[in-house]
RNA sequence: GGCGGCAUAGCCAAGUGGUAAGGCACGGGUCUGCAAAACCCUUAUCCCCCGGUUCGAAUCCGGGUGCCGCCUCCA
């Protein structure tokens, strides 16, 4: 069957189908490094790095590019005020963008190309674009033509007749059609400014992504994804200069992912309702906020709230629990059976979760066959005798299922210091002397220091809160 | 005005023709010295509303309601 994956530009679920064999070129348009990520700007990040782990789980070669824009309009407003160099903030911010998605366990793509680093490609992509008629120059800046590129408005399903409509015009703007946009900026007095056939200026923000694309991915490439807001205009934008100017098809599948919300409305800044994951990440773990975000589906939008994520945390340790569990058990049972019913199942439920993750990386469904095969060992693990081998099999396809989402299964082995080992060995002792006057004392005194004892059939358990 | 999305239990969330996954929370039970964890049971006769198609629809079609987004920088 292969993987299925809804393409925007078809509006479809459609059989994925690379370029080149097992060889994937994605690019997933990247954040303007004016401050540190919101939520909102996690989402991509997460799920895209989900997507290409994956595709990456189901034996394709994935080479990943996502851009950092690092000059136009806000970042040059935010470096005005904080009295800052526009290179200097923006290094800023591109270094807090790879410690917030780190956290996030988000892998580094395999190129991060910045505008100011591919200036003379996106320099000769607009020359050529004047060249071929799609573009025109007006007073040192650089417009692309919408009307002169028939295919206007694919992506997005909308014609040119009723965006026109709706455009709005921005008194003593040089363009000549409102849907025009711009390629190169003249630069204003004091701006940061390269110097082009144009005079000296900045590109506009869309051809960044074309020429990037061009430069280190060619001409047609597999996955193009961004955030939903993207594929209008900015995707169009980009399929406009691109085929324009390749006359290929920019990229065989569009991918967009839905929105965060707060209290059911878009984050921005204008609401005042966006939360930084800088900030978030102090008091709610970043492996809790990217498992919430792979528990819906990556085109739903998804409401954010704290309480959301207090719940996920908690489903989270269900998984973790059993980890734990099985590890415990696996210690100190043999090794025989590896073959039978439990076995079995577990290679069902592996089976199951490609099946819904091949369906357009269904992450909610692939999450919900891990829940179930955790039932499953928990069942198991009620059993008087476990066998090694079948705890293994356990282990080894909950482990894989969470390496293929990247989600955090397990919990770091700890050693603890020997007083407290001395008081866990102590209380075992009361126990068995039915001394549990000493053994609550004990049990409530680690439990301050956030240690949780466990009694089991098979002996004390510690773990941290 | 144009384009698009969403509406499923207290909460979150899958499911696009075959008779409602999964998680969190709640209640009852088992286990336990008591807990914790886990297991078992219970929890939507029903999927925003009204029509229609069908042997059969949450799922398809028509109409309506509500919410959200894009069309201006935005993930």
């Amino acid at each position: 069957m292969g993987i299925r994956l809804y393409n925007t530009l078809t509006r479809r679920k459609e059989t994925f189908q690379p370029l080149s064999g097992r060889e994937v070129k994605m690019y997933v348009c990247g954040p303007t490094v004016y401050n540190y990520i919101h939520i909102g700007n996690a989402r991509p990040a997460i799920v895209f790095d989900m997507v290409r782990k994956y595709l990456e789980y189901r034996g394709y070669n994935v080479f990943y590019v996502s851009n950092f824009t690092d000059v136009d309009d806000k970042i040059i407003n935010a470096a005005k005020e904080l009295g800052e160099e526009v290179p200097v903030l923006a290094e800023r911010f591109i270094q807090a963008y790879f410690e917030d998605t780190g956290a996030l366990r988000v892998e580094a793509a395999d190129l991060h190309p910045r505008v100011t680093e591919t200036m003379p490609e996106i320099i000769s992509f607009i020359e050529a674009l004047i060249d071929k008629g799609y573009a025109y120059e007006a007073e040192g800046d650089v417009y692309f033509s919408t009307q002169s590129f028939e295919d206007y408005g694919k992506l997005s399903s909308q014609s040119i007749h009723d965006l026109q409509l709706g455009a709005r015009i921005e008194v003593g703007e040089k363009k000549k059609n409102a849907l025009d946009f711009a390629l190169w900026k003249a630069a204003k007095e004091g701006e940061i400014a390269w110097k082009s056939p144009w005079g000296y200026g900045r590109p506009g923000w869309h051809i960044e992504c074309s020429a990037m694309v061009k430069k280190y991915l060619g001409d047609t490439i597999d996955i193009h994804a961004g955030g939903q807001d993207l594929a209008f205009p900015h995707h169009e934008n980009e399929i406009a200069q691109s085929e324009a100017l390749n006359e290929q098809k920019m990229a065989n599948y569009w991918m967009h992912n839905g929105y965060i919300q707060i209290d059911n409305e878009k984050m921005s800044k204008s609401l005042g309702n966006f939360v930084l994951v800088h900030d978030i990440i102090q008091k709610h773990s970043p492996e809790v906020i990217r498992f919430f975000m792979l528990q819906s589906h990556y085109r739903s939008p998804l409401n954010f709230s704290e309480e959301l994520l207090d719940s996920a945390k908690n489903s989270l340790e269900r998984i973790q629990t059993t980890v734990n569990n099985l590890k415990h058990r696996h210690k100190e049972s043999a090794g025989f059976g590896k073959a039978g019913q439990w076995a079995e199942a577990v290679q069902q439920h592996k089976h199951t979760f490609i099946q819904e993750m091949d369906d357009d990386f269904n992450s909610a469904n692939g999450i919900s066959v891990l829940f179930d095969l955790v039932k499953l060992a928990n069942r198991y693990l009620q059993e008087n005798h476990t066998s090694k081998d079948i705890l293994q099999a356990f282990l080894d396809t909950i482990r894989e299922i969470g390496k293929a989402l990247d989600i955090k299964v397990e919990t770091a082995e700890e050693i603890l210091d020997e007083e407290i080992e001395g008081l866990i060995e102590e209380r075992v002792e009361a126990r068995k002397n039915r001394n549990f006057a000493r053994a609550d004392e004990i049990r409530d005194h680690l439990k301050e220091q956030g240690i949780i004892l466990e009694d089991t059939p098979q002996g004390t358990r510690w773990k941290r809160e």
